[in-house]
DNA sequence: ATCTTTGCAAACTTTTTGCACCAAT
DNA sequence: ATTGGTGCAAAAAGTTTGCAAAGAT
């Protein structure tokens, strides 16, 4: 019932050298429970349900650490907070400038324009850190 | 020695039935003669040297008012401010997560995979608000 | 015992807003 | 004379940081 995913990076960051707290296992479970990507206040929330003295700036510290081991992405789809996910869902989030709706492609779905910018301009295009943005098909 | 692009913007705002004052000038002539894509500080900082009691807090106005009728754009490149340029100017801009850089392209780069989203899932790529991220040729 | 990590409060950055005054039409 | 725009100060919103106490190793 646990999140394999939850483990493996329990045990990367032990492998880094991090000591595995409950605050910081419960941030992994909550990204991994969230349907969409949670911001970090949707993650705080889960994990006030059951540790509630979790204060947000150890969400934030958590996140930034495993963001810098790599197993945890954020994005901006939005103006507001930045959503985050557990690494290995690289998928591109098209958000509609009208309703807000985000759809979710594979990242082969850019792989033409990839060999473009590539080929013409040098420039790889990574996993997408910022929203992608138009109409989606109800809106447009 | 005026930029046109400002002349027009001026109309535009009249038409729309704005009142043209000395800071909504101003902000568009300083993004005009900014040489990248300025930020509203930036923008402020142009501005004060010649109105010196301009306040952020109208420049950030005026940028709204710009953006309503689509006479200025604006995206988020980093993670900080987001800058702005003066609508007509559609380039995508490509910035480095190593080095920060910002390249910028031709919108019609992005094309192909401009089709392909739209076909497969209805989504029609817009030109972008937030930045697209990657490697650049020399961080690659 | 050590040395990370935590909770809290407070700072910070960017942007927005309430309000009384000012100025473009 | 209207009423939209401005300056200021203060609030919001999201995130980061300094510090002493708590907890993982």
């Amino acid at each position: 019932m646990e999140d394999p995913r939850v483990e493996e990076a329990v045990a990367a960051l032990r492998a880094a050298g991090h000591r595995i707290t409950a605050a910081r296992r419960a941030v992994l479970r909550a990204i991994a429970e969230s349907d969409g990507d949670p911001t970090a206040e949707e993650i705080l929330e889960r994990i006030v349900a059951i540790h509630p003295d979790v204060h947000i700036a150890t969400v934030y510290r958590n996140l930034e650490a495993l963001r810098d081991l790599g197993l945890v992405h954020h994005s901006h789809l939005r103006h507001g907070p930045a959503v985050y996910r557990l690494a290995g869902d690289e998928k591109e989030q098209l958000v509609c400038e009208r309703c807000g709706s985000v759809t979710e492609v594979p990242g082969a779905a850019l792989d033409k324009s990839r060999q473009d910018l590539r080929r013409r301009y040098g420039f790889r295009l990574g996993p997408q850190h910022f929203a992608i943005t138009g109409r989606c098909r109800n809106c447009d």
